[in-house]
Parts: structure tokens; sequence; C-alpha cells
DNA sequence: TTTTAATATTCCTTTACAAGAATATTCCCT
DNA sequence: AGGGAATATTCTTGTAAAGGAATATTAAAA
């Protein structure tokens, strides 16, 4: 696994990027728009997602039009892939269970892809405040 | 899919942590030595790790133990998913080809989990170099 | 050939973050 | 109670990275 994709898509506006190259390539200009950016900023985000390997260039006179690369995407499926042998193995039934459920449902029916994007922004919370709380101790 | 995911796996020593927790809980100290971390880098790294949701701990005494949580790589997952679909209608067929080969041909053989990391460091090093060159011009 | 549009690059400033070193905290043990 | 082990936190410092503004580059068009 290349780390460089992990700095890549870290950047808020560059992950905005990539998200709006799921629907096709599109121009300097026209990424800069439809995010809000300076075309400066926008070049230079762009560069660094070229670099990392994200996304190939094809230059059509004065414009430039970005798309994605597959195969970091790819690579980050392989990387997880490895993960899910070991959940298997390791993590608890209930967990495992819905995993399997989950994909299984993806196989099925891969008509449905609009409600699955919209279910996301309310976990990993419950981390960020118990840090001055003293739960999950365990007296041995 | 939260992006502070991304970016705790950005760092090369959090990823060596979260590889290393693959093959079960560790203690700060145990980590810190198999990756020859300082203790302090490790704690401070773990606690990276805790707040972005990528692991749990839990307090036994002076130690703490700190295992993977599945959700991060869940919803990892699951953000891929939404782009295979794209990748399905958009991509060349070759290559959604050879992606669909490599999917099935992992839910069929679980055993051989060995001969997957190790033909990795080849790729994206393409990219680094043809900043200088034009190619993939296109007069119009 | 000058102008104009699209994009890239440079320079500057600010901010975030990682390592190092030192110190604080917490808990067990005697 | 006191000492020591395991871990967390703080402080400092160096560095990378992001945005803003200005400028350079390139290609088409007039």
């Amino acid at each position: 696994m290349d780390i460089a994709t992990f700095s890549a898509l870290a950047e808020p506006n560059r992950f905005r990027i990539v998200e709006l190259l799921l629907d096709g390539p599109l121009t300097v200009g026209e990424i800069a728009e439809q995010l809000q950016l300076r075309q400066p900023q926008a070049s230079k985000h762009l560069r660094v997602l070229l670099e990392a390997g994200l996304v190939e260039v094809q230059a059509v006179a004065n414009r430039r039009n970005y798309k994605l690369r597959l195969e970091p995407f790819q690579a980050l499926d392989a990387w997880l892939e490895t993960y899910r042998g070991v959940w298997d193995e390791r993590f608890d039934a209930l967990e495992s269970y819905l995993r399997k459920l989950r994909t299984k449902e993806n196989k099925e029916s891969k008509e449905n892809k609009e409600n699955k994007e919209n279910k996301e922004n309310k976990e990993s919370k419950e981390n960020k405040e118990n840090k001055e709380s003293k739960e999950n101790e365990q007296t041995n």
C-alpha cells in the first residue's frame, strides 16, 4: 500500500476533487468553479493528486483534462482485502456477520447506488470525548 | 467517509502501527519496541489513531492494550464500493475485467492470505518523472 | 504579432505536525 | 508509604504543507 494515497486524500479539498472526478473528467477551471477554489490552489491540489498517481492529465490545447486513475483505488481495495480475513478470524461474530451481509447485498443489487453516502456523519464522535472519562477500565 | 482516517494512516509510523495491530492487540511498550520507536512517540501516535477511531484501548493496570477497530475499515470499504460501480461503467473493459477477476478469486480461495503484501513497491513511480516530459498531448 | 483565456509556478506567510527531551501520572509491589 | 515500571503529557524546535497574491507559460484567436 502506497501511503501517498492517504496523504493525498487527507486534504479536504483534494478529497472533494476526487469525488468530483467520479462523475467524469474535468478541467481545472471546472473543478475550481464547482468547489469554489481559486485556480492556483486547484492546480496545486491537482499536482499533488497527479504525483500521488490518483489522477492523470490529458492536455487539450489550453485545457487540461483531469480524470481519476484506477490503480490507487485498486491498491486500496487490495489492502483492505488483507484485513477482511483477519476480521473474519478475530472480530466478534455480529460484526463479521453484518459485514458479510453488506458485501452480499452489494453483490446482489448493484442498482441502488444512491442511498449509501448519506448515513455517515455520526460516527467516531464518541472517541473525541472519552479522553476525560475513564471507562473501559479493567482490574485484574 | 471520514477524512481523519486518511490523515491518521498518512503518517508512516502510524500506518506501521495499524499493520502491526493486525496480528492482535498490543501494549504501548510492545509497539514501541517492535517498531523501534520511543515510548512517547508511540503514545502520541496511538492517541491520534484513537481519536481517529482506528483503535481502541483497554486499560489493564499499568498497561494499555490497543487493538484495531472495525468500523473505519468498513467505512473505507463502503466508500470504495461507491467507486466500483463507476469503474464498471466508465473505465475500459480490460481493467474492469481484471478487477472482477481478482474479487472473485478472493471470494473463492480465502486460504492463501500470505502472498499478497509482497508485490507492491513498484507502482506509481511513473508519475514522479513525467512532470518534465510533455507526453499525452493531444491537438484538436 | 498582439491579445486573451487556461493553467502552472513562485514567493510569502501562517499553521499543523512530528521528533526529542524532560516531566507528570498511574498503578503495582514490597 | 515508597520505589519502580508503564504510559501519558508538555514544551521546544524544525519542517512540510496550505492559502493568497502575483507572475510566468502556453496555445488559440483576432
